[in-house]
DNA sequence: AATATAAGTTAGTTGAGACTATATTTTGAT
DNA sequence: ATCAAAATATAGTCTCAACTAACTTATATT
């Protein structure tokens, strides 16, 4: 029923955050180190480890042992999903003056569970509120007042 | 720093949704049986005894064996949260003719995980757009470009 | 080339939260 | 009041994903 667009087998929740941390560091340094991955996790070493290697063994990885990790087509396609989602919803989040670090968490929770309707609704009102400033204006009004 | 606007200690995310389907329950038919919980879940009855049996130590729930379950005010706080939040985004994501049913696994996500400024500017965008039908419909006729 | 340090791995443990199979208790019908 | 059926509880197991402690490999400095 709710099948994504990409038929993908998405890995766990878990795996989705590896994999994004991952895609970012091979994009950012060339290269994606436990040491880091478990940094920006912000979780142990010995578990990152252990994540990798259920990863590898699930396809989403190539792992050798020692050596590094790049993601397996099949992993990066997942990866670029996430981070596609993640990056529409700072877009979003921002327009309110919310700013990426104060929303965090709630994109962590979310950008694993949107489905492709919603991202599309969410990128078409983000289309439409950059567009018209007044309508933005009175929204942040609003949140102002909530808060 | 992302402290909750209401500075209950929340539980975790699967006693969120227990609180939330217990609340319903209660409001719908005056009390909640470990059968129908199970039922509305997806899950095995005997889950959900272990489930209320952690919630009573946690203080979310008043369990007395064989006997029905009740929320505690904790409990009841945290319920009313997450249900006010999912009624919040049915009514955003029905704005585009996505029904609740469709969009149930999204919602299911979201609800955890969005903090107060945002629920708050998903309402105000609610109210922007029930006041503004071409601007809806503009984004509407995006989202069907896109799927 | 030797060795200190950084990075990575292994082993063993924990807790959440699900499961099945098996009791036990409550309830409703007779 | 009894007894079958429905509801609930217990026991034991499983997986995921984290942890610490201890060990191994890689690297960098001299």
């Amino acid at each position: 029923m709710s099948k994504a667009i990409t038929p993908t087998l998405r890995g766990t929740r878990a795996q989705e955050d590896y994999l994004e941390q991952i895609l970012t560091l091979i994009e950012n340094k060339g290269y994606a180190r436990v040491v880091d991955i478990a940094h920006n996790l912000g979780i142990a070493q010995a578990s990152v480890t252990g994540m990798i290697q259920r990863m590898d063994a699930d396809g989403l990885v190539a792992y050798e042992k020692y050596r590094g990790v790049i993601l397996t087509e099949a992993g990066e396609e997942i990866a670029r999903e996430i981070v596609r989602r993640h990056e529409s919803l700072v877009e979003f989040f921002a327009l309110f003056g919310l700013d990426e670090h104060s929303i965090y968490d709630d994109i962590e929770g979310i950008e694993h569970h949107m489905s492709q309707p919603i991202l599309a609704a969410i990128q078409a009102l983000t289309g439409e509120l950059e567009r018209q400033p007044a309508l933005l204006e009175r929204v942040k009004k609003k949140i102002a007042g909530c808060a």
